[in-house]
DNA sequence: CTCTATGCAAATCTTTTGCACGAAC
DNA sequence: GTTCGTGCAAAAGATTTGCATAGAG
């Protein structure tokens, strides 16, 4: 149901986390601009990881004249308020997803895939981190390298 | 130490190393050459990770006409061979260190500062990720974002 | 109105590539 | 002599920055 007028999609959920979103930013200062509105809408409809680039495409989709810039800064500032992660991963660009899509990275060094693994995967890890070096570990930006199933 | 000299030789295990990957790169059907000594040497010197821009200035100090392009070559021959593996931390440049010198990252994410742990921490993350899903971790390359015990 | 965010263009930084020559085997 | 490695220069790719202006609060 929705007395939703404009958005062509857009389920109730994804509308929760990009308001919430739009909060934090007003909390730390930041003004709730149109680009953010659509970056946010990118990042929040699909869970993957997405490079600069692709997510410019999608914003540009529906306006053509925010800047590859303007993606950059607002990235930077989102990481910086922890509601997306940066992970580079292989030796493309950076990619960017939901904090909240919380997983780990098993990057194969020899085909490139990467497997997503539930962070349960890193539990003991991160206590062990904890523990014995005093480091919180953050359970959404992980990236282990080795070989997959196939390239074995 | 009194053994220690200032010759750019260094000492005997650097050599050992050195050696066995020259031998490991003419098994590859790859050359010895004088460029691939003296990174071999860098890279042996010290245990720490490194650029390319600064493994380039270490060989270029003996070796001035050395280019930054063959640098980049031969780095690409020896993490494929194995010999050494490149790490992408932060958001600078790739950085490289010896295989041998089995580690993984806990980079802080508020300070860049990189702590570096045995192997042994995440034993049981290699397990589960080759138990349940067949991906064999290499132990070498493993970088694990948080916020360090000084920015917690 | 004030101050932040953006567009645009250019700069930077990192890494890769084409080509002709020199070196290793 | 043949094949691989290297220097040089230029390209390519990703990200950052300066500045004037538009827009949010």
């Amino acid at each position: 149901m929705s007395g939703d007028t404009t958005a062509p999609a857009g389920h109730a959920a994804e509308r929760d986390g990009i308001d919430a979103a739009l909060a934090r930013l007003r909390e730390g200062g930041a003004r709730a601009t149109p680009a953010r509105r659509l970056m946010l809408g990118a990042l929040f409809s699909d869970r993957g990881h997405r490079s600069a680039e692709e997510i410019a495409a999608e914003v540009k989709a529906q306006a053509p004249d925010v800047n590859i810039s303007t993606i950059y800064r607002n990235l930077d500032e989102l990481v910086r308020l922890g509601i997306i992660d940066r992970a580079r991963l292989g030796s493309g660009p950076a990619t960017y997803h939901l904090a909240s899509a919380a997983h780990g990275h098993l990057v194969c060094e020899r085909c490139g895939s990467v497997t997503e693994v539930p962070d349960g995967l890193f539990e003991s890890l991160a206590r062990d981190a904890s523990a014995r070096y005093g480091f919180t570990v953050n359970p959404h930006h992980f990236a282990v390298a080795g070989h997959c199933a196939n390239c074995r």
